[in-house]
DNA sequence: CTAATAGTGTCTATAAGACAATATACT
DNA sequence: AGTATATTGTCTTATAGACACTATTAG
């Protein structure tokens, strides 16, 4: 019973760039026990951390922190991963966070060398490369969660810088979700959340009309937002 | 750095008893060094599993199976709880699961002694006991959980027995959502669901119309069940 | 003018809830 | 018959999506 069992932490960094999205991985060095060289999910041992914060989401916070300069716009935790195969020299924990902020938020130079902290485009599916430990499964894990969290929440905001067009929202949301969504019914739902405001500037690219720039209300962007997803109480028949 | 951090599991059990939702709780020994002689979630540190075990939700299982004396027919990760401030003694992190089962599967004479092992009434709001550490937190985490779960899928389902009547399956989700749903739509939802069979016994008390029993088909308590809950492409509207 | 995208108006099928009506037992 | 609950029918209204339309820029 000799066995020592350091849970630790590690955090899914997604963002969105030209209506991509990506995820932060760093690469393991090549002199690690194990995965030596892989690409990973960026995290660290909570015995790390311990001395320096008091909660886990903190803990999460800082890890992020040291591999973008960024403070987290959103910090959510995901999933607790533990097992005796996920780590072939012993039985191990991790706790997952995933975590939303702008592309221009993120300073990768933060961390140590450009070349071993990279933005990945992920699918549905994860990312090309092969991962290290079960980064995979947290991967999947994340971008369902995220998928369904997009499906009644206005959270692609975070992913958005301060102002943004309707246009550009609406392709976050097609690109992640992976279907397209009728013209009408996304500025209807848009129009009736209230969770975003008009800006008197507007967008302009040669060509093209003008484009209306928005910001969300403080707050609005955890708040419901598509209308489909009310339940029993505020339905639409009866009267 | 001597500080040992081993995670614990804790398993948030609930059934219902006559439309009550209830919750297991064990009191702890009154020599405990810490909350001695107070209510708190079961559970135990991942170090007395890790031999036994392969994962974390096995470890759940086994804890859930060693008070009740039961198989967890549901069982689901729900939130990992960690920090300086919930244990006195030291930061601590446990990973809470909860489970729900039918009354008729629980025999809490499984546990040490009878008086140690109990079912509370839960609300909202918690139960009636001061709970040990941040069991509070987390017993709220999880009656929340369920109440947003009951929203979408047919759940209370493994609340109940084998067979059961509409209305009793009604009742349940009133009491945990805490608000009546009507008739005509309940009964919709479960036709359109898909999700049960008529069998072709009733219950019969005596001066009512005897009540059909139904059962789950397999797999679809984890299934959509009420039809609000949809999203963009399987609307209503169009043509 | 055309091309391209931004943004709006309107019509329709569908489904949620209200409410009334009917069914089936027991006393 | 009367009571109590189970179960079904129908009508009304809100709304998601289809689709056609208008608006505003550049060339």
């Amino acid at each position: 019973m000799g066995v020592e069992l350091w849970p630790s932490v590690d955090v899914v960094i997604f963002t969105v760039v030209d209506g991509a999205l990506k995820v932060l991985l760093t690469r393991r060095s090549e002199s690690s026990s194990a995965f030596p060289g892989q690409w990973s999910l960026p995290g660290g041992a909570l015995k790390k951390y311990v001395d320096e914060v008091d909660t886990l989401e903190e803990a999460a916070a800082l890890e992020l922190k040291r591999k973008t300069g960024a403070e987290a716009p959103y910090l959510e935790q995901l999933e607790t991963f533990g097992g005796r195969a996920r780590d072939p020299r012993s039985w191990t924990v991790t706790v997952a966070y995933f975590a939303l902020l702008p592309h221009d938020q993120i300073h990768l130079e933060a961390g140590k060398g450009t070349e071993d902290v990279m933005l990945w485009d992920v699918t549905s599916k994860g990312v090309k490369a092969k991962l290290a430990f079960d980064h995979k499964d947290i991967l999947i894990s994340a971008v369902n969660r995220l998928r369904s969290k997009l499906e009644y929440t206005a959270i692609a905001g975070y992913l958005l810088g301060k102002t943004f067009t309707l246009p550009q929202l609406k392709s976050v949301y097609e690109s992640i979700l992976g279907e397209s969504i009728p013209e009408m019914s996304f500025r209807r739902a848009v129009s009736n959340s209230d969770a975003l405001v008009k800006t008197n500037k507007k967008e302009c690219v040669p060509g093209r009309r003008p484009t209306t720039l928005y910001r969300f209300k403080k707050g609005a962007k955890d708040v419901l937002f598509f209308p489909k997803s009310m339940v029993y109480g505020k339905g639409k028949g009866g009267r």
